[in-house]
RNA sequence: GGGGGGGUUCCAGAGCGGUCAAAUGGGACGGACUGUAAAUCCGUUACUUCGGUUUCGAAGGUUCGAAUCCUUCUCCCCCCA
């Protein structure tokens, strides 16, 4: 199967230029995928840009990543509504290793031929004065041209306009391209539908400075069943750093995914093939309760990302969390082993001497730890029934700290609702 | 420069002197049901020592009492020049 085939039936083509196809039946291609230092992580979001290029090298082709050193100091206004601030220049380099090194662990940068390469476009930009950019770069592309762009138009169209800096940005996009193009042999790229414009830009940029050709290809953008946005929870974003969201949190993530929104993120987010996807579908749906296809999904994207030993302790912790296991499997337990359970779960530290004196249940909650931002809401939660200490229900903000088992001499367990658990730690 | 309309709680959007911590919808969170799903139903959605306290663009003023009236300032939209 090759790669378009393949993005096809896990339906990850959303459009692509006439010609892409056999251009790339020709043989080894390059081709890229711009990624925004917008953050020191990448998230969910870019996952699956990551995969297309995985897929793209097992395709037998050469995978390019590109970090957008001087793309990120302009920030892209594809799909925002506001003008954006500028990354001070710290932050950017700070995000652009940080993502880099997340890059690293997904591609093959050793496999001969089409080993992946990551490239800067800060690295061409950083010299190329501003004059001889608009005479070289801006001739080739009209005004008009690129304000036809739906991002441009939008933001033309609105209150608030568009600085001349955002404007420029996808001249600057077309422009790696043509570089790229002109440098590497840089045939194709890659990203999601609403990268459509920029890449465009770019191959019109090559066809009319060189009268050369180039190829674009898009995947749809992702969001779920409902039509929410994908890649979200109550606690935020989802990141591929642990430091941020945390291997268990991660496996949570994706092991929540409602059948209808599995059962197509199995396709976009693993690498079964397309026998495997049917049967994990099919043996879902025989016996959906048991999730197979959920497990299955969470287990292999978080085993790619965390590795096989973040993943069983994701495991274990899930096991207790939402298993049978009672209290009794706590109390057995030394202090590290609890928290090697609770790895990846929120934390807070209360003093132990406050504590033994006794606090009512929304001091504890609001004040001593940040489980609820007031105790107004802490009350109003027990009321509703929305509050366990120690896996059991509370119904009376009355209760004192006193009456609450302390597990392994200094643990309790908090749970807000009936997935959100806390540990709460005596010192 | 002239004229008109408007800034309300997370968002949209009512309220136009007391009965307004502010309708309604959305979102979010929680509960029930389940499979840690979807759908549905229910509840909560400023803070509080539960006495009150601080909110309706900002600052003053009128009034026993203001989101509601007046003044100034500020921001936004529309029309005319």
């Amino acid at each position: 199967m090759n790669f378009v085939e393949e993005l096809r039936w896990r339906g990850l083509l959303h459009d692509m230029m006439p010609g892409t196809e056999e251009e790339l039946q020709k043989g080894m291609t390059s081709g890229y995928i711009g990624f925004d230092p917008t953050a020191d992580s990448l998230h969910v979001g870019s996952l699956s840009q990551i995969f297309t290029l995985m897929r793209f090298q097992k395709a037998g082709h050469k995978p390019f990543a590109l970090v957008g050193g001087a793309t990120g100091m302009i920030g892209d206004p594809t799909g925002k509504s506001q003008e954006r601030n500028l990354l001070s220049e710290e932050t950017l380099e700070r995000n652009l290793q940080g993502i880099k090194a997340q890059l690293e662990r997904f591609l093959d940068f050793d496999c001969g031929a089409n080993s992946a390469q990551i490239v800067n476009n800060f690295d061409w930009f950083k010299d190329y004065s501003f004059l001889d950019f608009i005479r070289d770069a801006g001739k080739h592309i009209t005004v008009n041209y690129m304000m036809a762009k739906e991002s441009v138009k939008k933001r033309l169209d609105s209150d608030v306009g568009m600085s001349f800096t955002e404007f420029t940005y996808q001249l600057i996009q077309g422009y790696d391209f043509y570089y790229l193009w002109k440098h590497k042999n840089m045939m194709l790229q890659m990203g999601g539908s609403d990268q459509w414009g920029n890449i465009v830009t770019g191959t019109e940029f090559i066809r009319r400075k060189e009268g050369g050709q180039a190829f674009a290809l898009t995947s749809p953008l992702i969001r779920k069943a409902d039509g929410t946005k994908f890649g979200k929870t109550e606690g935020g974003n989802i990141w591929l750093d642990a430091k941020r969201t945390s291997p268990y949190q991660f496996y949570q993530f994706w092991l929540n995914s409602s059948d209808e929104d599995a059962a197509n993120y199995i396709k976009i987010f693993t690498f079964f093939n397309q026998t495997e996807v049917e049967e994990l579908i099919a043996e879902h749906a025989k016996a959906p309760h048991l999730r197979v296809l959920q497990k299955a999904l969470a287990q292999d994207v978080t085993r790619r990302v965390h590795g096989e030993e973040a993943l069983q302790t994701a495991l274990n912790t899930t096991d207790f969390l939402f298993g049978n296991g009672s209290l009794d499997f706590l109390r057995n337990m030394s202090a590290a082993e609890v928290l090697s359970v609770f790895e990846g779960i929120a934390q807070f530290e209360v003093s132990k001497s406050d504590f033994e004196q006794g606090l009512d249940l929304p001091t504890l909650l609001a004040e001593h730890t940040k489980i609820f931002s007031s105790k107004g809401e802490a009350k109003k939660m027990i009321a509703g029934g929305g509050v366990s200490v120690n896996r059991v229900k509370c119904n009376s903000a009355e209760a004192s700290s006193k009456d609450v088992e302390i597990i392994a001499n200094q643990f309790i367990v908090v749970q807000k609702g009936k997935k959100n658990y806390f540990l709460i730690k005596l010192k």
